[in-house]
DNA sequence: TTGACGAATGTTATATTATACGTTTCATTC
DNA sequence: GAATGAAACGTATAATATAACATTCGTCAA
């Protein structure tokens, strides 16, 4: 870092990050937050994925495991049953939460003694706009 | 290529990555499965992804998408709904597929008119195995 | 106040995963 | 046998992610 530059906090890399993300309204890579963000507030790479874990660990951002992307968490509660539809069409997501599903999971693992950390579900297709779009 | 070097039909290739799949038993890297593959099978990074590529189509392998790692398939039918249960201690997987899931993700799907072509459906925890081991 | 220490942050360099692109090969047609 | 085009190959490079180390800063004992 050069002499005399500010050290600045991780939290406000975080805020920072947060922003960028929820500008975009799409999942965007850890590198297109890096570009996005606001020129004064460059950052190397470790920065940017420092801070993300630190938004999902907070709840207030999510992974896209099919896409290495990331976006921002539209809901409240339940982080960690979210399910994400994915449109392959314009990229759009809807995240939602389906308690048919989270206890459908919870049954199958205590069953199989398998202990459940966390759920990744991603659906891949075409939102309804897109569909409609498809039909002209 | 070198000159004089025979064409393998692609094929071939996917019959390779089959086999060191099966030979793993745990997801692994397609540079895994580069190396890992018999010496007389070298291939090119885009050879070893084309491979895998087919071979997921015709549903004989599966990409863990938060692991970046691929496996061979265990079940013969339903290579659309699989669900899989990772061991984050010994890396093990268990794929599974529960009617429940699908029907839950299809009426969702259905009712918000998103066209459904894919899930990724992965859950991270420890394994029966692991979780007796921890006890000890 | 000062120095020692540890935790947190920042950077460089590099590892890992994936694909764009140009070339070669081979089957097909004439 | 030459021309043609589709498929497959590898080189080179892009995109994603992290290891390793240096720096800064707050805290606390002296």
């Amino acid at each position: 870092m050069r002499k005399g530059m500010r050290r600045r906090a991780s939290a406000e890399y975080a805020d920072i990050v947060l922003e960028t993300l929820r500008k975009a309204k799409r999942p965007i890579s850890a590198y297109e937050i890096i570009s996005m963000s606001r020129a004064d507030a460059a950052m190397a790479p470790p920065t940017a994925y420092r801070a993300l874990e630190r938004l999902i660990e907070m709840g207030l951002a999510h992974k896209l495991e099919s896409l290495n992307a990331f976006v921002a968490c539209s809901h409240s509660a339940h982080h960690n049953d979210m399910a994400f539809a994915i449109c392959d069409s314009c990229g759009s997501v809807a995240e939602f939460m389906l308690p048919t599903l989270a206890k459908a999971l919870g049954n199958w693992s205590r069953s199989k003694g398998f202990k459940l950390n966390a759920s990744t579900i991603e659906l891949h297709g075409e939102c309804p706009t897109c569909c409609k779009a498809d039909q002209r």
